[in-house]
DNA sequence: TTCCTGAATTTGGTATACCATAGTTCCGCT
DNA sequence: AGCGGAACTATGGTATACCAAATTCAGGAA
């Protein structure tokens, strides 16, 4: 039906497809995502798969396949009997994600001690470093994401492609709430000297003290997560 | 396909629906699933969408759902351009599974410590005790069902939804490899003196006791994967 | 007014039809 | 006979059509 229409100016633009390589529904996840992310697509909304497939200019088929895709991600709750919805975890719900969030961590931290190659140390110090040079130049968005490149270079560095795999679907569903607490420049200097413990242990290869600090790392952020919640409980 | 209408709902009298609600996707997953792990569809085998949605009288659409649910628990292979096909992981890639598998369950094993109701620890206690008195009577496959449950129910008790989900997508995705490993008898002396250290760890409310118990466990699990590997050599 | 009730509408689930491309076969050219 | 390419086929990706459940809403009775 409606092809590249109006809406679709919310949306990138221009790519026409010169690597049609991957399908529509992972694309269309990947667009959902971060409509999600950046609340254009509020927490609890309801999804119409009709009126968002319309939206995107594709039918529903891809549409339902990239609903399931961010529902594995836990980003969208679904029912059978009821509407999709965005998820809306409570900071409770998101506690425990992010407890399991920093054991998975712990193990990335381990095993980079041990598979690290010298260059991903170096490319993990590299992050490190620039987290530090930068921290007052950086603006919210760019310092979160390098912290999550930080965060994914350590578990890609550990070799293990279903930890790999299940990290990034953790960090999807916890991206929203990490970035609202990042927001808090006051735990700059919390991070990153945490980052420079993460850091030091993985450089001494000390697999112990490497998972020690990455879980007293997100033990820090699943507490700034209810100093938040306690700030704002505004919304609904 | 008869369906149960809405007059049928008005004259109720017995539970007719409670099994009613589930979408044809999940069942056809599960019933994938269970042909997997039993080897009908073995390791490597390419997964026709239109002829096996046909064997099990279906249309294409629940098909590829179900396809993408087993994807997200690792059982199928997926590329846009390949067939699928049933997963046939390397036992480097099982151990890597594994490996995240008994972090989780040493997570899972804490959170038991601390939020485990006395009930909770008794059925797990139950399940424990169910295992040692009937060791030698029960099949292989019936011991390393109630190993599962016994697991299972740790993880259960640890009352953490992120982790309940993440670690049955994992117990999924290794079933069947640990199935084959539990085959060999000889481990379950050590099985069982495992789950006794882990249920009295339990039972003490002893998460770091717990925790490395459930580690030490799931790390015989893995030298029993490649015992087992080197052993048979033959399929494939 | 308020509370049923049932019809209209909305929405998700499933089936089917169509399309694009990777892989295969087979013919013709050298 | 060997090679290259064109036609064909198999298969997954996408769009659309249809159905059943669920929600909404209007009309009527208490």
């Amino acid at each position: 039906m409606a092809k590249q229409n109006a809406l679709t100016s919310l949306l990138n633009e221009g790519e026409i497809k010169p690597s049609q390589r991957r399908s529509l529904s992972a694309e269309t996840a990947d667009k959902l995502r971060e409509l999600i992310l950046l609340e254009k697509l509020p927490p609890g909304m309801h999804i119409p798969e009709r009126d968002v497939a319309d939206v995107l200019g594709i039918s529903r088929t891809p549409m339902r396949e990239a609903l399931r895709i961010l529902e594995s991600e836990g980003l969208v709750d679904h029912t059978p009997t009821r509407r999709s919805r965005v998820a809306n975890p409570s900071p409770e719900e998101l506690a425990q994600s992010m407890k399991v969030l920093g054991t998975l961590e712990a193990l990335g931290g381990e095993l980079a001690c041990t598979h690290a190659s010298e260059s991903d140390i170096e490319a993990i110090s590299a992050l490190n470093s620039r987290m530090h040079e930068q921290s007052d130049m950086l603006s919210s968005i760019d310092f979160f994401k390098t912290d999550m490149d930080f965060h994914a270079s350590i578990i890609a560095a550990g070799g293990n492609a279903a930890l790999v795999d299940t990290h990034a679907k953790y960090n999807a569903r916890l991206w929203r709430a990490r970035f609202l607490s990042s927001r808090r420049k006051l735990g700059r200097a919390t991070t990153l000297q945490q980052h420079q413990d993460i850091t030091n242990a993985i450089r001494n290869r000390d697999a112990g003290a490497a998972a020690d600090a990455m879980r007293a790392h997100i033990e820090t952020a699943i507490e700034n997560l209810f100093i938040d919640s306690d700030e704002q409980e505004s919304f609904e």
